[in-house]
DNA sequence: TTATGAATAT
DNA sequence: CATATTCATA
């Protein structure tokens, strides 16, 4: 308590005496040590600004001026523990991941810490598959692309077929089991309906990204040599779609339009 | 507490 | 763009 109040006298600049807050006291407006225009919060957190300073890298202390406070960082932050350099995803690594993460993906354990463990590679960091895994999916996963309702919207709906689907009014209920299309996605989406879409749109996916993804495992989708390369996705050609699409278990028709048009 | 993954930062 | 870090959530 004393500490607390050689502090508080030091903040609203008056004596110490007693613990009662400036405003239990009634005059504390009036009261002349008040008048001091000091502010506290500014005060404290002007200071803690100064100390808060981070160093961030190796190299930025290296090449970093001297600090606001005028101490030499160098000195100061010598115990810092020293930054992994930036994680190069060669092909091989990159190789060494997709052999796991796919071993993993048709158990569902395509997480980054499964495929860190199944990698057995010591140098890694969890977050560093976690990052290459979020890129990954990206690649491989139209839905993870992008908004997903604006890609549909973007859509023509494909022409009435033989067997269309009846597209009642169905204001993305619970229990939506129709195809998704642009033509029956509703007006406006509720939070609830959105989150139904997305669940339904996720089953849907589920058995055609399986046949895709068997199929993708065993080509090279990071095989470029060139950077240009190396950084696009894999591409199918209209046999490879055919012969994917044809394979059970077969996608519903509007993922296959979906496909079709480049997602 | 630790993992996850979307979002955001570098 | 590639990789890292943050942040809310599980």
């Amino acid at each position: 308590m004393e500490d607390l109040n050689k502090i508080r006298k030091d903040i609203y600049n008056e004596p110490s005496n007693g613990f009662e807050s400036p405003e239990a006291n009634g005059s504390c407006n009036s009261s002349p040590v008040m008048t001091t225009p000091t502010t506290p919060t500014l005060l404290i957190s002007g200071r803690r600004a100064t100390r808060r300073r981070v160093i961030r890298t190796q190299v930025s202390d290296a090449n970093s001026q001297e600090e606001l406070d005028g101490r030499n960082v160098k000195n100061e932050h010598q115990n810092q523990k020293p930054k992994k350099p930036r994680l190069v995803w060669t092909d091989e690594l990159h190789n060494k991941f997709l052999e796991a993460h796919d071993a993993l993906l048709p158990q569902g354990d395509a997480v980054p810490k499964k495929i860190l463990e199944l990698m057995n590679e010591p140098t890694l960091t969890r977050e560093n598959i976690a990052s290459h895994l979020q890129k990954h999916r990206m690649n491989i996963d139209p839905l993870r692309r992008g908004n997903p309702k604006t890609k549909l919207q973007k859509l023509t709906p494909p022409q009435a077929s033989s067997s269309s689907p009846n597209l009642s009014q169905q204001q993305a209920s619970p229990t939506m089991t129709q195809p998704l299309s642009s033509s029956n996605l509703p007006e406006t989406l509720t939070k609830e309906g959105a989150v139904n879409m997305n669940h339904n749109m996720k089953e849907h996916m589920q058995s055609f990204k399986e046949c895709v993804l068997s199929d993708v495992a065993s080509k090279d989708v990071y095989n470029g040599d060139n950077k240009s390369e190396r950084n696009s996705m894999w591409c199918p050609d209209s046999a490879d779609i055919t012969e994917i699409l044809d394979k059970d278990p077969k996608p519903s028709w509007d993922l296959k339009y979906l496909f079709y048009n480049g997602d």
